[in-house]
This record gives C-alpha cells, sequence and structure tokens, in this order.
DNA sequence: GACACGTCTGACAACGTTGTCAATGTGCAC
DNA sequence: GTGCACATTGACAACGTTGTCAGACGTGTC
C-alpha cells in the first residue's frame, strides 16, 4: 500500500570554481589614505580613534571610508597588534536554554564593541583544561575569556589562566563579590533561594522537600544555602530526609521526587534546583497521582521557557542570564581597552527575582 | 524577622596590568626551521601537509614542532593566505536544543579539520540580510558558511551569496536532491511526517488534526505533504477543519488544539509539525481534562529533550541534527581544501526516524 | 626674528606566515 | 660521463595593518 516519493540517490556536485575566494577586490586602508589624500599611518588613527587627529583630517578620512564602504582586515590587523579584537567564551553547561542566553549575551557585547567571539565548549572534567585554555587563547590571539561555571569556579584554573597573563572574567554564584582579585560577575543564588523558599513558608508550608543540583556547581551549595537560611529564619527545624542530593537533571528530579514520597512524612512542598529537576518532580507527582498544587506545591529556578510550559506552569526564579552575560563581557572587554568608554570595569552582582505561577499554592492544614 | 546574608556593594578591581597581552615568546616557524635547519618554507610545507617534502626531512621539522610544541599562527596564516581556516555559521532559530546540536555538530567538524567557527545568530527578516553576511565574511576572511534554516531557504539570498562568490553549504528540508546547483545537505520531513501520519492511522485513528509550523521555514508545508501523503495512501480523506494554520510554538500549539476540541467530530489524534507544538496540544488537553493518550493521541516532530520529559512523553521523529550539521560543514570544508583527505563534497540526505513513546495509542472505536 | 613647545602627520619597519620562482640534488637513460 | 626530468629545498616578497620615531607645522614667548 505505502508509496514512497521518489528518493534521489547522492549525486555529485561541482558548482562554483574551486580554489581561492573571489575577494572583489576590498579596499584597504591604502586606497583610503590615497583618496584622502593623507598617509596610511593617519587613516589607521582615525580608525582607531586615537587622538591626535585633526578635525577637519578626521572628517576627510571618514568620509573615504564611508565612501569606499573600507572596513579593516581583522586579520592583518590582529597580526600587526598582536591581539586579535575577539574573545573567547567557555562553557560546559547540558542546559542550551542557559547556553544560548550567554552566548547572545556576550555578543551583543561584543558586537557593540566591536568584539569577535569564539565559543569554546568544552569539558570540565578533562585534566588538562588548562592547557586547553591557555593554546586557544594563545593560538587564536584571543584577547580574553568568558567563564561560565564550573570553569569559572575552579581556583586552580583560575589561577593558572591569571599566572599566564590571560585575561578573563567569570561568571559565578556567590552571595558577594569574592573580592579573591579576580574579575567576575557573580549571581546571588542564595538570594534568590531564600525568596523562593520564603514564598512556600508564607503559603503555608512546614515541611518542604529540598533536591539539590550538581555538586560541580557552586550554585547547588548556594542555593541550599538560602533554603536553609529561610527555614532558621521562620524557625523551621531543617529535616535531613527532606533534603536529597543529586544533579541538575530531569531524571534525579523524578528520582528524588519519587524517595520524598515514600516518606511517612510527606513534604507537601518541593524545592528543585533549577527547572528541569522540578519538572522531574512534576513528572513524578503525575505518575503518583499526586495533584499539584493541591496536594504538592513544586518550584523550580532559573526561568527556562518549559516552567512556563509544563502543566501548571512552575513557580521559579528568573535570572537575567543574558544581562548577566553581556555585563560580563563587557566589564572583559572594558579591562582590555582602558581607552574604552565602556563600562567600569567593577565586579558586579545579579540577583534573580521571584516568579509565581501555578505549581505553589496554599498548603493544606497539615494530617496532624 | 527576614534577614539577608549581608552584601557587599561594587569593589573597584585592578588585577592583572592593563596594555598588550603577556606572550611569553611564543615560538614561530622561523624557531621551528632553525632548530629542525631547514628553510622557513619547509617547516610551512610540513604544517600544511604538503606533497614533496622527503620523509626524513618531514621527521625532522615534526620533531622540531614537537619539542617547541609549536602552533601556527592563526592571524599570520590568514593574512597570507587571503582566507582564514574558520567558517561561520548562520542561524535565525528559536529553539536552542536545535541551535546547540548545530553548532555542536559544526564545531566537531572544525575540530576535525583545523578550522575556527564563527557563530552569527541573526534576524531573518532584516531586510539587507545579504549584505550583512557578505560584510560578515569579507572582514573576518570567514572560508565559508554554513546556512540553518530558513535563510538556507531563501533562493534570492542564495543567488546573491553565489553571484559574490562566498561559499557556502545549506540544510535544508527536502524530499531530494534538489539538484539547484547550490550544495546543500537536506533533511526528509516529508519521510518523516508521513511515518508518524502512518504509525497514527495504524492504531486506528481515522481524525487526525494537523497543527502547521512556521511559514517561513520550508519544513512546514514538507511535513504537511507527508502527512497528507500518508492520509492518501490509506484512502483518508483529508478534512481541511482538521488542519490549522500556526507557528513553531507552544502557544499555537495550544490555541490550535483549543480550536480542533470545539469542533463537533473531535479529532481522536493530533499532529503537531513539532515537539513545542506538541507540547502546547498536550497543556491544552491537560486544561480541556482529555485524558492523553486514552481520549487523545499526540505526536511531535524533533525529538527535542522535553519530548521525553513531558507526561506522558511524546511520540516523535527523532532528527539527527547534529550529524546533519557535522556532515554540513565537512561538505564545506571538502569543498574549500581540494587536498583535503574529507568527505566528498557531495549532497547527502537524512532521514529522521520515528520514535513512538507514551503520547499515542490505540483509537477508540469512533462514536459513529 | 629666533626659539621652544605642542600638535599633528608621515616614512618605514615589523608582525608570522605562504606564494612564486629559482636553485640544488638525485636517479636514470644514453 | 653527460644530459635530462623530476623531486626536494630555499630566498625573497607579499599580505594589510599598527608601532616607532622623526619631521612639519603652528603658536606663543622672549
Amino acid at each position: 500500500m505505502r508509496r514512497r516519493h521518489p528518493r534521489a540517490g547522492d549525486v555529485g556536485y561541482d558548482g562554483a570554481k574551486p580554489g581561492r575566494q573571489a575577494q572583489v577586490n576590498r579596499p584597504t586602508i591604502k586606497d583610503v589614505a590615497r583618496r584622502a589624500n593623507v598617509s596610511l599611518k593617519t587613516v589607521s588613527r582615525v580608525i582607531n580613534n586615537e587622538t591626535s587627529v585633526r578635525d577637519d583630517t578626521r572628517d576627510r578620512v571618514q568620509r573615504a571610508i564611508d565612501e569606499l564602504n573600507y572596513a579593516p582586515d581583522q586579520a592583518a590587523r590582529n597580526l600587526r597588534s598582536a591581539t586579535s579584537h575577539a574573545i573567547g567564551l567557555v562553557y560546559d553547561n547540558p542546559n542550551p536554554y542557559y547556553v544560548i542566553s550567554v552566548q547572545n549575551g556576550v555578543l551583543a557585547a561584543c558586537h557593540d564593541q566591536g568584539f569577535g567571539l569564539q565559543i569554546h565548549p568544552c569539558d570540565s572534567t578533562v585534566p588538562d583544561l588548562a592547557d586547553e585554555l591557555r593554546d586557544l587563547v594563545q593560538r587564536t590571539r584571543l584577547a580574553g575569556l568568558v567563564l561560565a561555571p564550573p570553569m569559572s569556579e575552579r581556583m586552580e584554573l583560575i589561577r593558572y589562566l591569571a599566572a599566564n597573563g590571560i585575561r578573563f572574567v567569570r561568571i559565578i554564584s556567590a552571595a558577594e563579590d569574592p573580592d579573591d582579585g579576580y574579575p567576575c560577575v557573580y549571581v546571588d543564588d542564595r538570594d534568590a533561594a531564600y525568596d523562593i523558599t520564603e514564598h512556600l513558608i508564607q503559603l503555608g508550608h512546614q515541611r518542604i522537600g529540598f533536591l539539590w543540583g550538581g555538586a560541580a556547581h557552586r550554585s547547588s551549595p548556594e542555593r541550599f544555602k538560602g533554603y536553609e537560611s529561610a527555614l532558621k529564619d521562620y524557625d523551621i527545624p531543617l529535616d535531613k530526609k527532606l533534603v536529597i542530593p543529586g544533579d541538575y537533571s530531569f531524571d534525579d528530579g523524578f528520582r528524588g521526587a519519587r524517595r520524598l514520597f515514600a516518606l511517612r512524612d510527606r513534604p507537601t512542598a518541593i524545592f528543585g534546583s533549577n527547572d528541569e529537576i522540578a519538572a522531574g518532580v512534576l513528572a513524578a507527582a503525575k505518575a503518583n497521582g499526586i495533584d499539584v498544587p493541591y496536594e504538592l506545591s513544586i518550584a523550580g529556578f532559573e526561568d527556562s521557557p518549559f516552567s512556563k510550559q509544563s502543566w501548571p506552569a512552575l513557580t521559579t526564579a528568573k535570572q537575567a542570564t543574558e544581562d548577566i552575560a553581556r555585563h560580563a563581557a563587557l566589564r572583559l572587554i572594558a579591562e582590555l581597552k582602558p581607552s574604552g568608554s565602556g563600562v567600569a570595569p567593577v565586579n558586579r552582582g545579579f540577583s534573580p527575582q521571584l516568579v509565581i505561577r501555578d505549581s505553589t499554592a496554599r498548603a493544606h492544614k497539615p494530617a496532624t
């Protein structure tokens, strides 16, 4: 019965001519100089926004640049100035939403400042990561690196990079400026976790489960500290049976939730260390026929798009990941070019904001 | 009651010295030449794997390279050879899972072939996209571009790039090699959509709703054609009321599903053009108290991670996105360096595979 | 009018590599 | 031994830009 549409086999192709790229005689600094009737160097000065060029000269050169639609050749520039106008972004994160946000933030900053970006996903567990990064920087003459967690939190790596004269900015989880001498942009996970826990407490929950994220990420203990600290402030004893170790994954959320459900005195709310964990909890609740939020409140962390799309939509904490990444890159670039008019090269903190949706609700009167 | 942990203010930082990067006297081709007691050019030949270097000479040079831990300077290389060993990846896709997969696939190929990668997310709706891409290629001397949908499907753009001597490979949706003279790697969406529809039919479904994806993507009509073609092969009349236009989004899935639910003769299965749409359908079903899969079967497309994580897990079609992207990049690079021992520069097709999960089940006997 | 000083500009070399082309060595046929 | 083809190697220039340093010019002072 079934008739597939026809399928062509692989077909040899030999379209455009091989060999060198047809560079359509792109104008060089030389052409601009000739047209503006100045020397090469003066054009160079205008391009690089150096001082000490008379206004009328600058205008003349600029006009020539515009007319010729000239753009400096990056390769030549990189070679001569011994540093590319490009930075690297180093990450090892399984969450595509996070990675894309970081990329876009950094890219925005790069675009803004006329820098290029080299992405470098990597495996944070390989032993010679430090060398890998040094080679990367030196081979491509990267001007600096933006380090995302967990690389940004490995001090031996940080020290190695610094010792090798490599500039970088870390995106890290911390309650305050670490002030360890290395530049960073920090996310106050603890604070936000406090807010989420407090929200659950204020809904009347007393038994609140906590599912840890990955041990490799500093954000995980930070979030736990926020949870712990809120319980303490509201005089709720911490029940260790309600705290389950695990990873930042759906599966660990699912498994962790099942362990909590099996408890004699089951929690009325569960705080998953990120949205994926919370999604796992949600799935486990459904599998066990537990109604959310009526019988169980669930909160996540991160405000991933699917936290909006689950059913019910997840209460979570919204990280301005793109902003954070953008700021990190700007901070790096600001340090790179002291002349730059950009951001001051100063550490800065960001606090995720509580987002209340439908997965959390008032607690039932406990059975007691 | 509430006591937040202390928060430090922004703190000025002035760590490493500003100015030029501390280049620790990286070895150059000159050092290698001196050590191996050969000329610069010979070293260059070894590096570039050119023929006509005697084996013992090659060994000597290679040893020197290893001993000095020499790596060629990209900037100089790019400048001299008038083409960087780097390609660009151009995409405009809201789905991070897709983008990351494509990035990783292309990166793998680049790494393999000693190429760099410049990512270039863009807005496919801006009018001067063509110029933007040309400038990108020329300014950074990109050797070529990998174009993801929907850019890869806009023929006026394709023709412009080709006319400007820019090399590229398209990742496109097509039932067969388009054979339009421009290189591509194609994904047979139609075939896979046929499989999904057939799967539903074989479960006994006769009234199958179809939710379109974005009009800007060619994959959307392709998937529809697969749906249409399967219905035809099984002699099921196409009911236009069951076909709903929309975008590749959760919201359109939700809305589309509600329109279908409102029908007098409600479908017993819905095929969403991608997993996000299907997730929207799932949410709508839950909101309307419709049991999935007992009362309604739902199928998606793409095998996004959350298709596994929804409840019930979605039946879908798995695209080997990373492989496809890797192959696209290899195909591009193969064309770039005729000397390369890599893949033959030949168009190639990939078919997504049906993945059956829990959101589809045998249809109930219709009320008729 | 000479001088010093600051502002602005240009000549030239250099960055590290590869393309061009010529020079040298090697093996073989005569 | 000579000549020739071919394999192998090297000298040199060039890619497009910026750093260095010196020169030209203008302005104010004595």
